[in-house]
DNA sequence: ATTAGCACTATTCATTAATGAGTGCTAATA
DNA sequence: TATTAGCACTCATTAATGAATAGTGCTAAT
């Protein structure tokens, strides 16, 4: 047995590094474990437990080490050690790049998939409820961006002398509507060539191009177009000026508030403030659209402090054409990573694929 | 003392009742205590603060009375005595039945009439945020019910060879949107011409009309209509298919795990079932749309166990044509009905207002 | 019909002691 | 020099105890 453990410091040996390898395994087991049970798990235990002989005194004085470089935290002496967000990053980053998904997780989402023509808000609310069903925590999504969506069409409705209902159909399939307000009474068939108009120059360009484009459309374009479609451009600007703020659906909330990591006084007004607010969660979001593939944020990686005893796994979904919003989980720090890392890598993928079928073009 | 006590007697003693004058003072006393304090009274310390001179031992022979007839419960002896569902109904309908807004709380909600030219959708969101803000429980609202809604216009979009996208308008200014699948490959010329014909043929009726009259259409205007109309209805039967559930908006479900009368671990468990099901909910609120003003819905009053924990305060939404969805809060039985039956209500006043002034007629 | 008085009951709270899981340190060992 | 055994120590948890408290129920007196 003695041979083992050499060879297990050996191996540690060959680098100049924070950890040996033996620290490693030990870091490891500490938080494999408390990750399954909620509690600190002590150096007698954990030397049986481990797939090695090493006597308690020795896991004590790693133990000892590891808290030392700030991997492990005991509330007070005499309790066990628990891991600190750098161990929880330490071991995400330790973890293999794709974690399998479960055969059982695959059918639990698949109905996600099965939604011949409904709107993407709802697929949307379907993926996350049932990322919730399965987390058992709380989810998020946000819904497509408007800025990167490109225009599939623009409708305008005449309702009275001075509103004018604007409906845009984007690319990625979903459809946002606003009322305008306009000083002339402009007639139905008057709102229709210019409809025609905005779809002819616009379709195919982001509602960011187009916000960008259009007062040059109306000086460079001046003399392609009548007086009349100067009045229309004018419209199409105020149509397409932004004023709604994304939105995000939430599920599961009252998942945290049953979670053992959540159960003092102050944590649970965090939780409350931060479900309530929404704003430090769609920043998250947001910022996750970013970069593709899954994104990590450990207890206090994020800016928000309400947010600071949570680790968030967030991963951005797509069509062909752009990443459209965000998809994620807000769990305690100490949730299994594997299991949520790929699940919500799976979910936005899902969801990407179904709503590229459903994109229009 | 003994006048007074007498005299109140003979006032009791006018009618054949369950209770007698003084039996309700008392338990109108010992549940608006309970609904502030969550907590039992004793019998000494009611006899204190009750407005005239009654012993502990004659309250608690009331008490006991009361008891008897199915008005408090006792968990064990020697513990106070706690209103029952009975209780609540009694002391409900004993308000006077409008009880004044503070000024406070209406101050609170006027940022729902803020809301130029936003969907309607958001103007919900905002109540029922701001409702549950205002009463620290969790509040629900159903956005417009499809089937009453009176269409303002429709719009058919082609994506792709099989597939084409109907805009639906309502005069309560919601816009709802689905994909319908077809065989024949229309031009968007084609499409355009057959919604010119559902727009003025089905203008102004309600979808459950137009769901129902269109075969109708077929008929009976054959003869009006050349070969590619019929064609048309046919589409048109298809766009108007109902097929998207009703939607719910919820606010504050976390505030109702924080509320000590759901501490134990059957009544969280419950709760967050009927959260995470919605339809019992959603039933609740589709009910509360049949009759007009305030519903009020008291523990086992409802018809889903898992919220015979809670009551529920609903009231309708309406734009000046017809009843359109309904908001509500859901908190414990022995919430502050004097408070948040005012609050619903004027909550539901507002939006109805809002959502009529920005009605399409 | 009301009330005072008293017995009785159950909760709550603080105290205590026992238990046990855990660490830290030191000296022995390989 | 790294590892381990052994032991002292700490602190949380638990159960048991008892006192205090808030409440009821009943009976007899008013």
């Amino acid at each position: 047995m003695k041979i083992k453990v050499k060879g297990i410091e050996n191996q540690g040996a060959r680098g100049k590094m924070d950890l040996n390898e033996r620290s490693m395994i030990v870091l490891k087991s500490i938080i494999e474990n408390y990750i399954q049970n909620s509690e600190p798990i002590g150096s007698r235990t954990l030397s049986k437990s481990i797939g090695f002989k090493l006597s308690p005194a020795t896991i004590r004085n790693i133990m000892s080490d590891l808290a030392e470089s700030g991997f492990l935290i005991q509330t007070h002496t005499s309790a066990g050690r628990v891991p600190t967000d750098k161990a929880y990053r330490f071991y995400v980053d330790s973890l293999s790049k794709k974690p399998a998904v479960p055969e059982q997780i695959k059918q639990k989402l698949s109905p996600v998939s099965n939604v011949q023509g409904t709107p993407v808000e709802h697929i949307l609310s379907k993926a996350v409820h049932l990322l919730a069903e399965l987390t058992k925590f709380a989810c998020v999504v946000s819904t497509p961006k408007q800025s990167v969506s490109r225009l599939q069409r623009i409708e305008l409705i005449k309702i009275n002398e001075d509103r004018i209902l604007v409906i845009l159909v984007t690319k990625a399939g979903v459809v946002r509507d606003k009322i305008i307000f306009v000083k002339e009474n402009h007639s139905q068939e008057f709102l229709n060539s210019v409809t025609s108009f905005l779809n002819e120059e616009f379709k195919n360009h982001s509602m960011q191009e187009i916000r960008e484009g259009i007062h040059q459309s109306i000086v460079s374009d001046r003399h392609r177009y009548h007086d009349l479609l100067a009045h229309a451009v004018r419209l199409g600007k105020k149509a397409f000026e932004l004023n709604q703020p994304g939105e995000m659906f939430i599920e599961g909330q009252m998942n945290l508030l049953l979670d053992s990591h959540f159960h003092e006084q102050s944590s649970v007004r965090s939780l409350i403030d931060a479900f309530e607010q929404k704003t430090a969660i769609m920043k998250i979001l947001d910022d996750s659209m970013k970069n593709k593939g899954v994104h990590i944020y450990i207890g206090i990686e994020n800016d928000y402090e309400h947010l600071h005893r949570c680790s968030l796994i967030t991963a951005s979904y797509r069509n062909k054409q752009n990443v459209l919003g965000s998809i994620g989980v807000v769990g305690p720090t100490s949730m299994d990573y594997k299991r949520i890392i790929s699940t919500v890598d799976y979910t936005a993928k899902m969801l990407s694929k179904t709503i590229s079928e459903q994109s229009y073009d």
